[in-house]
DNA sequence: TTGATTTCTGTGCATATACACATATAATAC
DNA sequence: GTATTATATGTGTATATGCACAGAAATCAA
């Protein structure tokens, strides 16, 4: 076996990569939310977001991008596309530099409607682990995001 | 606290939640090899469809996905970029339904040149955990697989 | 106060992801 | 052999993600 052949041996390109592994868990628990919240017309990456907002409002973009840990272009175009899905608002208090969001009496009921479907979902996922397992999960992922 | 508020509260919105957990540490470690890759210019998205497509050439578009447990459509669409940037080329050998692709020489060559940079990544990575951690870590995100 | 710096946001671009629908080819049933 | 079904792929649309760049507003230093 020649050397070139050695580095596109299955040993080189695919050790178990535990990033891949926990990226396929995410994505299959992802399509779990996403197909139990489809009737509601919101998608599971959009949920986490609705939660903060309804929990800090009012809040800017930059609030909500830091609480969630995602980029923060990203969180300002999440954050149009829920205000034109009625989930949210601008709230005219804001300053001028920031913009700042509240939740709408429309995003308020759909977090009600949701919540308990979002809860049999975790149930599900809960009820895969034990409680220590769970807890070791979470530490396994602390100790991972480390490395960033 | 009315009904309305506590569903909003904190406890409500926002109990620890294990995908986002995982999901925020993938972030982290893709962010991690993407940094590293960044001169090579190729994705950490990217990486493992390289490594399939040496693995398994000449071979499909649904092989791919399929090994990969991605979307089909999604995997055809990385295939076209990765074809334009000259890593894998299409087959002529495909029959008329399917198309196949492999490797190119500059394919070969880029593989070659960062296995060496995956390797440190994932030796970072794997300093994070004992041999113990990573094996329970695989087996618990397998569990959670199941939920789907 | 003015000039430099920091902070908050928007936008352009490329890629990624998911789903629904459309098309073409292959396989199968009869 | 033709009709049906299954398989492989492409495409449209919406959203998501990340980065680089740009502009506006606030802050700070002198």
């Amino acid at each position: 076996m020649s050397e070139t052949d050695e580095m596109l041996s299955a040993e080189a390109t695919s050790p178990v990569c535990i990033n891949l592994q926990m990226m396929r868990s995410s994505h299959y628990i992802l399509k779990a939310y996403d197909e139990a919240y489809r009737p509601f017309g919101i998608r599971a990456t959009q949920m986490p977001v609705l939660g903060a907002v309804a929990r800090r409002q009012p809040v800017t973009i930059r609030q909500i991008a830091d609480e969630l840990e995602s980029e923060r272009s990203v969180m300002s175009r999440k954050l149009q596309v829920m205000e034109k899905n009625g989930w949210i608002r601008e709230d005219p208090e804001a300053s001028g530099k920031e913009k700042m969001f509240v939740l709408t009496r429309k995003g308020k009921e759909l977090i009600q409607k949701i919540l308990p479907v979002r809860m049999d979902v975790q149930q599900r996922l809960m009820s895969a682990l034990t409680r220590d397992e769970l807890d070791l999960l979470l530490t396994l992922c602390n100790k991972l995001k480390a490395i960033s």
